[in-house]
RNA sequence: GGCGCGUUCGUCUAGUGGCUUAGGACACCGCCCUCUCAAGGCGGGGAUCACGGGUUCGAAUCCCGUACGCGCUACCA
């Protein structure tokens, strides 16, 4: 291991999305191999021929590459111990298969589904602490095992668990950690359609391709004395293990469907900018020890340790991450945000509309601190894009009464002979008619902003104004003139 | 049931024996700013550090036990 590089890998298996917890595992895998010059591999483990799910893959890299992960080695980013989908590497699987029955390490069982249902059933009944499979086939001579083989039976490999065996390893994240062979079933390695499963492939393909930590979800933890066993057994150095915290639902189970959205491609879907969601996961059972909490990714390299890995599972609160995607809203540039913005427009209603970049740059200005998603910019105000049609009913309430109408005329009056006005000939022009007509400017300020936009709050008065333009302004006092009644 | 892992404000967390009357962030509440809404600034409530025993002059921090939660327990990964 001394003076080797760091290799780790991303090892999903292909179920058609990539789901939040996965690219939390990707991140810190990523995140490890960046900070260590290492190299970051990713592996389909699609060795379950009744979960093949069309595009899962493309859709997997397109999710990842989406969030800013590359990959170094893979499916796509080539490599030199590919193939890296499991399903096309069986030979290799089936030869170190036999390597391990030669040795006496796995043995092949001919047990029909139905025989292990029925023994598991009795080992149940018996109250037996842990139903296992009771090595019936280890015990077949070789002229019976044979035999079979030269009959066609069903067959499976399973690993031969030695008894009264302590298997100790250590994790990174869960320090020493000990199982007892006792409680560790004869694993099936091979199944009776020639595929792996995820213990045999995964221990053997790790080794292939020397990777040096395996980062992955803490529901592996209860497997890993299967590959430790797996690891001896063929002599191979072990890995170093790093068992992550899971991702949690509200009710502390495991983060799932059931209880809301779970796949990136969601999240990006709603308007998340992959600066947020990353820095979100990133948060989510580690951190560097003070108190920062807004990160780039570049900065997440340079921070992360496995070692500050949590223990415990964390909570998937939305509540931060739209906090986090405000905050990395407003750390972009306008020229960024408005390329955003335009592509957003394409997707709305205002579609055929062709505004100004000069336009929509004095809306962002004015609309940056106010909203958390690119869509905000046309969501909360649809005022900037077409004449307001209704007004907010509370808002007309409290702020137009029966004088309104003529303090408004008034001040069209005033904004009609202005030329070519600024915000502050626009503010001017107020507070003059405010002198005028004796009042607090805030009270004309309230009405000319539900007449201007129809509703109660936005940004600044003369912002609002000089974006608007002097005659869309004087349109939309005369039309709540008309429609605004008490 | 068995095995494993975990347990600090509602949530994410800092904390590795005295600096802690347990710190920060999100959320919540109030005040300031102000034409509104945000943003920003200031402040507040909110954790008997799961519980019970030890060890120690001293424990959230070390040890033991209990409880609770979660994960695994497939020819799924």
């Amino acid at each position: 291991m001394i003076n080797e590089k760091s290799r780790v890998r991303f090892a999903p298996s292909p179920t058609g999305y990539l789901h939040v917890g996965g690219l939390r595992t990707a991140l810190y895998n990523y995140l490890f191999a960046k900070k260590n010059n290492g190299t970051f591999i990713l592996r389909i483990e699609d060795t379950d021929r009744n979960r093949y799910v069309e595009g899962a893959v493309e859709n997997l890299i397109k999710a990842i590459n989406w969030a800013g992960l590359n990959f170094d080695e893979g499916p796509e980013a080539g490599g030199d111990f590919g193939p890296y989908m499991q399903s096309q590497r069986l030979h290799i699987y089936k030869k170190y298969a036999d390597e391990l029955i030669a040795k006496g390490k796995a043995y092949y069982c001919f047990c029909t589904p139905e025989r292990l249902k029925t023994l598991k059933e009795e080992q149940e009944k018996q109250k037996l602490p842990q139903a296992k499979y009771d090595k019936h086939c280890l015990h077949l001579s070789n002229e019976e095992v044979e035999k079979n083989l030269k009959a066609g039976i069903p067959k499976v490999v399973r690993l031969n668990v030695i008894q009264n065996h302590t298997i100790k390893f250590d994790d990174v994240i869960r320090e020493h950690v000990e199982f007892e062979s006792n409680n560790i079933d004869d694993q099936v390695l091979i199944k009776s359609d020639g595929y792996p499963t995820y213990h045999l492939a995964n221990v053997v393909d790790d080794h292939l391709m020397k990777i040096t930590h395996v980062i992955r979800g803490e529901e592996w933890l209860s497997s890993t004395p299967k590959h430790v066993l797996l690891y001896d057994a063929f002599e191979w150095e072990r890995p170093i293990f790093a068992h992550l915290p899971l991702l949690l639902n509200p009710d502390k189970s495991k983060l799932s469907k059931r209880q809301g959205d779970v796949a990136v491609e969601d999240y990006r879907d709603k308007g998340f900018l992959k600066e947020a969601l990353i820095n979100f996961v990133a948060l989510l059972g580690w951190n560097a020890g003070d108190d920062k909490e807004f990160y780039y990714l570049d900065e997440l390299i340079n921070s992360f340790s496995l070692e500050r890995v949590n223990k415990s599972g964390a909570v998937f609160d939305l509540q931060k991450l739209h906090w986090l995607n405000a905050e990395h809203l407003r750390k972009k540039s306008i020229a960024e945000l408005l390329e955003m913005l335009k592509t957003e427009i394409q997707k709305s209603k205002f579609k055929s509309q062709n505004y100004s970049d000069n336009f929509l740059t004095l809306v962002i200005e004015a609309m940056k601190e106010r909203v958390s998603f690119i869509k905000e910019f046309i969501d909360t105000c649809p005022y900037f894009y077409e004449a307001p049609t209704e007004y907010e009913q509370k808002a007309v309430e409290k702020n137009w009464n029966i004088e309104t109408p003529e303090h408004l005329k008034k001040l069209k009056e005033e904004f009609a002979s202005l030329n070519n006005p600024t915000k502050e000939d626009f503010e001017h022009s107020l507070t003059k008619v405010s002198e005028e007509l004796n009042l607090g400017k805030g009270k004309l300020i309230h009405p000319l902003r539900l007449a201007v936009s129809g509703q109660s709050t936005g940004p600044g008065m003369f912002d609002l104004l000089f974006i608007l333009g002097k005659d869309e302004v004087l349109k939309r006092i005369e039309a709540a003139i008309k429609k605004i009644s008490v």
